[in-house]
DNA sequence: GATGAATGAGAATTCATTCAT
DNA sequence: AATGAATGAATTCTCATTCAT
C-alpha cells in the first residue's frame, strides 16, 4: 500500500502534482495495460513495450511505478485477487435457509472462479508458478484459502445449530467447494472449454453437489425441519 | 503425426537408415531431452539450446522432428499425457468391493495427479493454454476425459448391480473426481503446497471422499451387503 | 564561464534572489555533489540522478547552471585543478637550501599526484580526454603545465645563481617532475597499484631523483658550498 | 588462450568449419571492429552495436567468442599490449655502445609509448580502470613492467661490465624511462599534445635524459672508455 | 541426413533531458 | 526560478531459427 504522509497530502491538494510514483491514476492506468497484455498472452510472452503501449505511458514511467516486470505482475494479480473474490462471501452472512444459503453461495462461486476473466488470471498465475512460487502461493492464501476460511466458519455454525453433523468440517469445506466445481474447474483452465459455463450449468452442478454434501452431512434434525417446510 | 509413406519404408529397409525425420529412436530422444528441460524450466523458459544439449542431438535435426518449439512441446505433452495415465484405471476393471475399488482407484489418482512431476507438466500446459488452447484441450481430452470416461462406466456398472443410485452419471462421475482430490489441486497448482502430499494425506481426503460420495449414492442393497460383510 | 549582465545584477540587489543560473551558492553546491559522484564512479557511470541526490538540487536546477553532463563535468574539473594544485609551489618561492627545497618541493608535487583522489581525477580526465579533449588539454595546461613553468622559473633563478649549469631548462624541469614520480605516476594510473605510495616509498624516489638531477645538472660552486655546509 | 584437441584439429582441417567461438579469422575480426570503436570511443561510449556494425558480425556472433562487453575489451587489450610491446626489447639483446644502446631503445620506447594508436589505447584502459581495476593493473603488469624488467636485466649486465655504479637498480631502471618520456607521455594521455612527438623531439629528449642518466649512474671506467673512443 | 555457427529481431532495463506545474 | 515526473532512445544481451558445410 502507498505510504502518504500527511504533508504530502497537503502538498498534493495545493499543487495538484502527485510524487513519482504515487499517482494513483497512473498506477491504474499502468496496471489496467498490464492486465490486459497479462491476461491477453501470460506472463514470458508479454513484453514490457506491450505494456507500455496497451496502458499509454512510456516506459520509463512504468519503473518508476514498479521495480520491475516481475512486481508489475504481482501488482496486478494482487489487484486481480481482491476484485474477484469481492463480494463472493456476503451471501455466507446469512443464515436463513441451509440449503438455500448453500446453494447460493455455491453458485456465485463457481461463476466467479470459472468466468472466463478469472480464468485467464489463474492460467496465468498457474503459468508463472514455476518461476514465482511465492506469487502463486500468495494468490492462492490470500484468494481461495481465505474463501475456505470463510466456508468453514460458515459449516462451524451449522454444526452447532445441529444442522450439519461434520467430523473433518477442514477437509469438509473442501468438499463443498469442489462438488461446486465438479468437472467445470479442470475444463476451464485447461482451455477444453472456451467459454464459461452457462448459469443452467453452474445450477446443475451446484445444486447436485449440495444434495450430495447434505446427504453426506445434514442432521436428522436438519432433514426434520426442511420436510416440514416443504409440506407447509 | 509422423507421416511415413511407402517409399521411405522401403528406403529404411534397403538402406537401415531412417529418412528424414523418421527416425523413432532419435524423435524419442529428442521428446526426452525436451522432457526434461519443458518440465524442469516450464515452456517460454526453456531453451532450444537446452533441449539440444540434454537431448544429445543437434538443433539442425531438432527441427526436422519438429516445425518449432511449440509443436515439439506438443509432441512431448502427448507423450507426457500417455504415460500419466496410463494403468491408473486397471483397478477399476476388477469389480469386487465397491468401497474398496473407490478407495483404491481414488488414492491412485489423487496420487498421481498431485505428484510433484505431473502438477508440472499441469503447471505448464495451463501455463501454455493461452497461447496454445488446443494444446490444454487435448490435453485434458486424451487425459482426464478419458479417465472421466472410465468412471463414468465404472458407476454405470455399479448402477446396473444395484449398487448405486445416481441419476446423473456423467456428473457424479465428476464428483467423484473431484472428492478424491479435494483441497489438495489448487493447492498443488498454485503452488501453495511445494511438496506432493503424503500417502496419508491422500488416504484421509479419498477415504473420506468415498464416503461422502457413498452416503449420497448408495442403494438399501448396497449398505445392507456392507453391513453383513462386516459383521461377518 | 558564467556571464552576469547589469541588469541581473540589479535583480540581484533588488530581489535578493540571484538570476537563474547564477547563485554561486548553488552553482557551488552543485559541483561539490557532482564532485563526489564522478570522482567516485568516472563519467559515464556516474548518473545526474546520483548528483542530483547528492548536491541536493533538483534535476531542473542543474540543467539551469549547467548545458548538460559534459558541461558540469567540464565545471568541475576546473575547479578541482585549482584545489589540486593549490599551495604546490609554495616551496620554490623560498629559495634556502637547492637540495633541500627541490627534494621538499620534489616530495609534495609527488604525494599529491599520486594521492587516491587525484589519481582518481586524472583518470576519469584522461578516460573522458577522447570525447572531449579541449577538457584533457585545459586540465594539462592550468596543471601540470602551470607547474612546469614555476619549476622553470625556480630552475632559472638556480642557473642565474650559478648553482646548476643547464642549457635546456625547459627539458630539464621536466626531467626533474618525472625523476620525481619514477614509477610511480604510472603505476598509479593503470591501478597496478590500488594503494596512494607511502611517504617512505616517495621520499626514496625523491631523494634519489634530485640526487641524479644534481649530479647531471649542479654547477661546481654548488658541490663546494654543499659540501662546505657539510662539513660545517 | 584456446584450446584445440587433436582431434578437433583434424576436424578443422577436413571440413574447414571451426567451432563455435574458435575460428580465428572471425576472432581477429571481431577484436578489429571492437579496436575500432573501443579506441575511438573508449569503452562506456562504445555501444556493442557500434562493434557488430564495424566488424561486419552479428551481435550473437560477438557473444559466442566473447561471454560480454568486458571480456571482449579485455581480448582486445591483451592483444594491443602484445603488439605495442613487441620487438621494443631487441635492442636490448646486444651489447655494443652503452650510450647508444641507451639512446636506441630510449628512443623505441618513447616513440612506441607516445604513439598516437598507443597513447589512445592507454587512455581506454586508464578511464576503464575505475571501472575493471583488474585490467588495468594487468595492463600494466604484462607491458610496461616487464619492459622494466628487461631494463632492469640490461643495467644490472652494465653494472657488472663495471660501466655503471648503481645501488638501486630497480629506481634507475624507472628513473631511465622516465627521462626518455620526460614531458611527453602525460602531456600525450591528457591530449595537450593532440599529436604523437616528432622523431627529433624525440632524439632531443631521449639524448638528454641518456645524459642525465650517466652522468648519475656512468663510472670512470665507462667515461675514460668513451673519451678513448670518441678520440679515435 | 546431420550439424552447429551465424543470425538479428526483440527482450528488460537505464538515464540524460524536457517541460508542465 | 525551481521542481521532479515523465519521456523514449539507447543499452546489453538472449535465443528461435536458418543454412552452408
Amino acid at each position: 500500500m502507498v505510504e502518504t504522509t500527511a504533508d504530502s497530502d497537503l502538498l498534493d491538494l495545493r499543487k495538484g502534482r502527485p510524487a513519482a510514483g504515487q499517482d494513483p491514476v497512473k498506477r491504474a492506468q499502468i496496471i489496467e495495460g498490464a492486465r490486459r497484455v497479462f491476461i491477453d498472452k501470460g506472463f514470458e510472452a508479454a513484453s514490457m513495450n506491450d505494456i507500455t503501449r496497451e496502458a499509454g505511458v512510456s516506459k520509463g514511467t512504468i519503473y518508476v511505478y514498479f521495480e520491475n516486470k516481475e512486481e508489475l505482475f504481482e501488482a496486478l494479480i494482487e489487484e486481480e485477487r481482491g476484485t474477484i473474490f469481492k463480494n463472493l462471501y456476503e451471501v455466507l452472512d446469512h443464515f436463513d435457509d441451509l440449503r438455500k444459503t448453500l446453494v447460493k453461495f455455491g453458485m456465485g462461486l463457481s461463476a466467479k472462479i470459472t468466468s472466463a476473466k478469472v480464468i485467464q488470471a489463474q492460467r496465468t498465475v498457474v503459468g508463472a508458478a514455476d518461476r514465482i512460487p511465492e506469487l502463486g502461493a500468495r494468490f492462492y492464501e490470500r484468494g481461495p484459502k481465505r474463501g475456505h476460511d470463510k466456508v468453514m466458519a460458515f459449516l462451524n455454525q451449522a454444526v452447532e445449530r445441529g444442522l450439519l453433523k461434520i467430523d473433518d468440517v477442514d477437509l469438509a469445506a473442501y468438499q463443498f467447494t469442489e462438488l461446486c466445481l465438479a468437472g467445470l474447474f479442470r475444463q476451464c483452465i485447461f482451455s477444453y472449454r472456451t467459454k464459461a459455463p452457462t448459469q443452467a450449468e453452474i445450477e446443475r452442478v451446484v445444486t447436485s453437489g449440495v444434495d450430495v454434501f447434505l446427504k453426506a452431512y445434514a442432521t436428522e434434525k436438519f432433514l426434520a425441519e426442511e420436510k416440514a417446510l416443504q409440506s407447509a
